[in-house]
RNA sequence: GUGGGUGUAGUCAAGCGGUCAAGACACUGGGUUGUGGCUCCAGUAUGCGUGAGUUCGAAUCUCAUCACCCACC
């Protein structure tokens, strides 16, 4: 019985933890570091399949959905009779589903946490779920992604150590019985989610108890809630490791481009992150030279493009002050611009990432981002 | 020419004698990290057409004046 996913680590940089991998999908190859652009509805807001697909030099070939969304809306069954996500959506790459567990966490109000699972009302209508480890494992599988998380708990940063700890056992629990649920494996496989908040004892703890389940991999959660980023550097510093260096390494909610070096350096292989798709509709970029606000008014006469050293399709083609203007007259092009840069900005330093992996000089090139990009 | 009305930030305006001159839009800046977001937060009038006056106190009352609008000669 083999693994949907399975994966394979081509190189580790030698002065950092930095790796080079693959990761090999029933839709598909997806070369590590990766970031992972999401599309929670089905959709990578304001962009066609097709050109995210075409993002970057080397393309994307591995996109984020949600469960907890999908499942509200249009229902896990529509999705199913659609033929699965991938059909539903027209998306030929491979798809990652969340389990809904940071719903839990970021809907803070109207939820209940049990032992069986997690009570909510929906954010749509207001009526009332259960979600349950294998009622995510049943929607997940209703959808078809090639990589399915668990149901964890992410537990609140300001959490104490007595609940953090009591949340991570649970949360182990509750991934014993995801992979009872789970049966098809050769179809999708299912990632194990690590969490022990900012205590790295209870870090290691929650490690050894998911690497004993053997998953196809594992994923660090929790993290990136808010706390400064030192903090999460820490916790990476100590826990990365933790996790079996064969299996892919999934640092969720994270992706700025500052983190994603960071996140790298410390041994991850993939991120997901709204920042780039969410602030591009709230006209910010990131770019070579640090991130631009194009509502600032120094924009108004710029004609220069976005980013001089982008080659992404707004850059080759439009102007900072058209972009303003865009942007300031609420134009549904300014998102579309917008989000495609931002994702090929992301896509692209993660390629050049990974080359600079491969020729073992990923240090370098992390130097050299910043120095132009600036500290954060 | 006569009668009436209106003049408060870039715009539309609330206020109709008494702490700091509502609010909206626009403008300026900031935020956003497993998406409840084309969103949220913050800032911007030494001044109420102008000039006198009444009053302890006036954007608010009086007079004059200017501008614009409407109606009628």
């Amino acid at each position: 019985m083999k693994n949907a996913v399975t994966f394979d680590l081509y190189k580790t940089d030698s002065g950092t933890r930095a790796r080079r991998g693959c990761l090999h999908t029933p839709h598909g190859d997806v070369q590590t570091p990766v970031f992972m652009p999401v599309g929670t509805q089905a959709t990578i807001k304001a962009m066609k399949p097709e050109d995210v697909a075409g993002l970057g030099h080397e393309g994307v070939n591995i996109i984020l959905s949600n469960t907890y969304h999908l499942y509200l809306r249009p229902g896990h069954e529509i999705v199913r009779k659609a033929g699965g996500l991938h059909k539903f959506m027209n998306w030929k790459g491979a798809i990652l589903t969340d389990s809904g567990g940071f719903q839990v966490f970021s809907l803070g109000d109207l939820r209940k946490i049990t032992e069986e699972g997690v009570e909510f009302r929906s954010f749509i209508d207001g009526s009332k779920h259960m979600f349950t480890p294998e009622k995510s494992m049943e929607v997940q599988n209703a959808l078809g992604s090639d990589i399915i998380m668990a149901f964890d708990e992410c537990a609140p940063p300001d959490a104490d150590r007595g609940y953090i700890k009591k949340s991570l056992e649970r949360t182990t629990r509750w991934l014993r019985r995801c992979k009872d649920s789970h049966k098809d494996v050769e179809r999708q496989s299912l990632f194990g989610i690590m969490q022990g908040g900012f205590f790295k004892d209870l870090r290691y703890e929650s490690a050894m108890q998911i690497c004993e389940l053997d998953l196809p991999g594992y994923a660090i959660g929790g993290l990136s809630v808010g706390e400064p980023k030192e903090v999460m550097y820490d916790v990476l510093d100590n826990c990365v490791e933790l996790l079996p260096s064969d299996k892919p390494r999934y640092l969720m909610g994270v992706g700025s481009p500052d983190c994603l070096f960071e996140g790298v350096e410390r041994g991850i292989d993939m991120f997901d992150c709204v920042l780039p798709t969410r602030i591009a509709r709230n006209a910010a970029a990131f770019t070579s030279v640090g991130k631009v606000n194009l509502r600032n008014a120094v924009h108004t006469d710029d004609f220069e493009p976005l980013d001089p050293n982008c080659d992404c399709y707004c850059c080759r083609n439009y102007s900072r002050a058209y972009l303003r203007h865009l942007c300031k007259s609420n134009e549904i092009m300014s998102s579309m611009l917008l989000t495609e840069h931002n994702l090929y900005f992301l896509v692209r330093t993660m390629e050049k990432i990974r080359e600079a992996i491969e020729e073992d000089r990923f240090l370098e090139y992390k130097q050299e981002f910043f120095d132009s990009y600036g500290e954060f």
